[in-house]
DNA sequence: TTGACATATTGAAGAACATCGATATAATGT
DNA sequence: ACATTATATCGATGTTCTTCAATATGTCAA
């Protein structure tokens, strides 16, 4: 029984920018506000809004709002599905796996 | 001591297009000349010979001349360092491992 | 060395994308 | 209601990318 399988190049976009992997190393492991990740890198606050929204349309962030500020984080278990895919499509013979 | 690292942008960006990853999964676990993939898909030469250039500075192709022709084959061993550098960076919660 | 075939490169056109200033929307406190 | 702060959207601009026709390069056989 297979879990829902991943677009491999809709991941592959999402992640295939600069600045989207800089957003998305800041927010790995913490969720921050928007402002919070403006002030970590050198880019303008709509680009950065900008960027969370391609994440999120990737499923790759999650966000939540509290008061004024909306919070993000990246949602790892997807980025770890989005990976094992593109391992299971592209390396076969050297399979990887989600270690439990 | 860690093996040459991964650039994930780089990695990220070549595997982000639809119609390499058509190619990459054409070639895969085959040997095959550019003519053979051109027959597979459906775009120009030109266009193959361009995304394969591409694929083959990312590192994640090895070609062959063999006479007239050029025989390409995915580089899985490549493909598979490229997934887990990308998990390692962006999921670190979710250990993905390359198997053996 | 000429012709035929396979692949690579060039150049041009259009599409997709990143970026930012300006502005709109949302939430809160006064 | 109004001002303030936080984020999202819009619109414009420049860049990067994909694609292909035309052409060049490379290989081999006759």
């Amino acid at each position: 029984m297979k879990q829902k399988s991943v677009d491999t190049v809709e991941f592959a976009k999402a992640i295939a920018d600069e600045t989207r992997q800089k957003i998305m190393a800041i927010c790995c492991c913490e969720l921050l506000s928007v402002n919070d990740i403006v002030a970590k890198i050198d880019v303008a606050q709509p680009t950065v809004s900008h960027h969370l929204k391609i994440l999120k349309t990737a499923g790759l962030v999650r966000s939540e709002r509290h008061g004024k500020q909306v919070f993000y984080t990246l949602n790892q278990e997807r980025m770890a599905e989005g990976c094992c895919q593109v391992a299971e499509n592209f390396a076969p013979e050297h399979p990887v796996e989600l270690m439990d």
